[in-house]
RNA sequence: CGGGAAGUAGCGCAGUUUGGCUAGCGCGCUUGGUUCGGGACCAAGAGGCCGCGGGUUCAAGUCCCGCCUUCCCGACCA
């Protein structure tokens, strides 16, 4: 791409409605802007890093077996009425009458309408066990949209769901599954962990969730010290029920010790009653085990072996796409701008001809630029009639693992300069053999 | 939904306390010139229903009433 044929409108200031960095630097950085309170828009470059996500996402689902779909957003409120959830999300679920009369609403989630699809196409063991998954846009009534697109009324959710005959077919989904979400995870850079949850409005048994720790997180975990257990906020309050840990985990404190927002410093571990470290944390993931929460009230039965009526085992799987930005920028920033990893960079390398009206420099650039483009890296080329600062500024703000400066003096030896982001680090490699040197760079950073 | 803050040019802001505005500033934008390795400089320009509606007044960006929108804290949340 040439930057001088792009839309990438990069902001010298902090828009006035954004509080945390990530906030800050996702519209400074030309990646979204808002339309109104919880709904963006994804720029060129924001929206070139969810396909990205979505790309990793979608080969680790194929590589679980999973298969992808693709359902309605527009749901009659019958569906929803079967399983009573419309009470139980009434609240975050809009809703809406066409012209006939008739009640819609914009799915919040989607277990009923899957549950119903694989009810009326299953009917027997041997189509079982089935994993279907989508990449789709929900709607949540937000009472408090905030943060950006950490919490929005429109965002983009990766929902996968298993159909297993039995109890153990469910274990065995439910761990590729997991599997699956930890390789998702470790792809986009992200420092992770996993904690036991509360399936809140889902239902279900066993439930976990994957979070990111920073400081602007909303949802409060509990990792122990010395046995490396984590929980939610919800369960270190509540106590996890037996159902829920299939070790058979020991109530938690009471709720006396951690009333209220804080979990304070005298929480202990569930499971060996040692500290805990609270921490504040983004939720980019979440497990749950359904079991026959949704295949009893919907039907969704078959037969088995023995031409018994069984209901279908149930599991849940969410990933909240737009968040694996945010939570990526909210961790790895400084001064100057966002720190892209080489997986999720809306591009990988950054071509800096530092002063266009100089011909070698220009030539220079737009050669390597080339080069770069028929190896098949994903290459940008600030081509702007621009001053050094404003392009050194622009491509650190929207963090580009790599930057390739070309500059007079350098090319009079021949050198131009790779500079990683990260670190400021630079090199001078010989005009010839940028490209190779380029390759060799991002292969490093791809490893670490 | 409760508490707090804010809405003035594309973006960021001042002006509102004490009404006098023919509404400013920085950045960005246009044209010309000089610059050119970390957001250049000079000159000349374009760009505003001061959130919306009503009221007070000789006069409203400024005062009063109502509404809308946005942000923060809380409650809520897959």
């Amino acid at each position: 791409m040439k930057w001088s044929q792009a839309f990438i409108p990069t902001l010298r200031e902090d828009p006035q409605d954004a509080e945390v960095i990530s906030h800050k630097l996702m519209v400074r950085g030309a990646l979204i802007r808002k339309l109104t309170a919880g709904a963006y828009t994804y720029l060129p470059l924001g929206l070139k890093i969810l396909s990205k996500v979505q790309g990793i996402i979608r080969e680790e689902m194929t590589a679980a077996g999973a298969q992808e779909i693709l359902m309605p957003a527009l749901h009659p409120i019958e569906l929803w009425q079967k399983t009573g959830r419309d009470k139980v999300l009434e609240e975050v679920m809009i809703k809406f009458r066409d012209r006939h009369g008739r009640i819609g609403c914009l799915g919040p989630t989607h277990e009923e309408v899957v549950t119903s699809l694989v009810a009326g196409n299953v009917s027997s063991y041997r189509d079982l066990p089935k994993t279907l998954y989508q990449i789709q846009t929900k709607f949540r009534d937000e009472m408090r949209p905030r943060f950006g697109v950490i919490r929005s009324c429109e965002f983009i959710m990766k929902d996968a769901y298993s159909f297993d005959a039995d109890v153990q077919g469910l274990e065995k989904s439910y761990k590729s599954m997991f599997d699956a979400y930890c390789r998702i995870f470790k792809r986009c850079g992200l420092p992770y962990i996993t904690v036991y949850a509360d399936p809140g409005a889902m239902g279900g048994g066993e439930s976990h969730e994957f979070m990111i720790p920073c400081d602007i997180g909303e949802d409060l975990v509990g990792v122990c010290r010395s046995c490396g257990y984590g929980a939610s906020k919800d369960i270190l309050v509540k106590g996890a029920p037996d159902a829920r840990g299939s070790a058979g985990a020991p109530p938690g404190p009471r709720s006396g010790h951690v009333a209220g927002g804080e979990l304070g410093k005298t929480t202990l571990c569930p499971k060996c009653n040692k500290e805990m470290d609270i921490k504040h944390t983004i939720e980019v993931g979440h497990t749950f085990k359904l079991g026959t929460k949704y295949s009893k009230p919907l039907s969704a039965v078959y037969l088995d072996a023995a031409g018994a009526t069984k209901e279908i085992i149930m599991g849940c799987y969410g990933i909240g796409v737009n968040r694996i930005l945010a939570a990526t920028v909210e961790t790895a920033n400084d001064k100057d701008g966002m720190i892209w990893p080489v997986s999720l960079s809306p591009y990988e390398v950054s071509v800096l001809p530092l002063n266009m009206s100089v011909e070698n420099v220009r030539k220079t650039g737009l050669e390597i630029y080339g080069k770069l483009i028929e190896q098949g890296v994903d290459a940008i080329i600030d081509d702007r009639e621009d001053r050094a600062g404003v392009k050194f500024n622009d491509s650190d703000l929207i963090g580009y693992p790599l930057q390739i400066i070309i500059g007079e003096k350098g090319l009079k030896d021949g050198l131009v300069e790779i500079k990683i982001r990260k670190s400021k680090v630079s090199e001078k490699v010989k005009i010839e053999e940028t490209v190779q040197k380029v390759k060799i760079f991002l292969d490093k950073l791809r490893a670490l």
